[in-house]
DNA sequence: ACGGGGATCGGCT
DNA sequence: GCCGATCCCCGTA
């Protein structure tokens, strides 16, 4: 890497840090720099919005039912991305965990930071926090396609994450977007109150009647 | 700002 | 054939 994007981007991180259980690198990736290099430019944008996904007992997995010609890459070694389409548009994933393991976390939305009228053009949009706001759109802003499937994130060059400026934020934690199996799950973060998140911005609890607990209320009122 | 419905096509059964 | 880890548009507020 050049000495400049390094005072601009800093290291990308190591493989150490995705070969973690990926719910604390979902959790982790919040805040970090997603940089992503072409001959248009350079843009980068501070991760907002993750989910994991989990190698086992996680139907919404890809890789839940074994490995197949799109997701080899979740079957690939940590810090890895994992690329793939779906209606229409592409969704960016970091591999987790040890190789063969087949977890990942799914990039929701970044918050735009460098390179912002590039990905304004390319996404075709004109407010900020609508440009990286889902997957889709961010993988548009920044040109991500199939052809960076299996990338390694960890070598600075054309995709990669950095540390972020270390400022510390909220982390709520909420169900994920659009999966149907395995929906329940509270596998979804993001930075409290950010405008470049996509869906909902509050956790909406399940039904109430569906927690209560099966014994009945005390009467005198007292809890815990 | 938020929520519902349709578009649309590749991957997999 | 079926079904999405989504986006966009169009209601309503």
């Amino acid at each position: 890497m050049h000495a400049a994007l390094l005072l601009e981007t800093g290291l990308p991180l190591r493989q150490d840090f995705y070969n973690r259980d990926p719910v604390v690198v979902a959790r982790d990736l919040l805040g970090k720099l997603l940089v992503r290099r072409t001959r248009d430019g350079l843009c980068s944008g501070r991760i907002v919005e993750t989910e994991a996904y989990l190698a086992r007992n996680d139907e919404a997995c890809h890789a839940s039912r074994g490995k197949t010609r799109r997701n080899a890459a979740m079957f690939g070694p940590p810090g890895r991305a994992y690329v793939y389409r779906i209606h229409r548009v592409f969704c960016v994933n970091v591999v987790t965990e040890p190789e063969d393991t087949a977890s990942a976390v799914l990039i929701r939305a970044i918050e735009p930071l460098a390179g912002v009228d590039l990905m304004k053009r390319r996404a075709g949009k004109a407010v900020l926090h609508h440009v990286c706001r889902g997957p889709g759109l961010l993988c548009r802003a920044l040109a991500i396609d199939p052809k960076l499937d299996g990338w390694d994130l960890t070598q600075g060059r054309r995709l990669w994450i950095a540390a972020g400026d270390g400022d510390e934020c909220e982390i709520i934690t909420s169900p994920r977007i659009g999966v149907g199996a395995a929906k329940e799950l509270p596998l979804r973060f993001f930075v409290s109150g950010h405008a470049c998140v996509s869906g909902r911005k509050t956790y909406r609890a399940p039904t109430a009647t569906a927690r209560l607990p099966k014994r009945p209320p005390k009467k005198d009122g007292k809890s815990r």
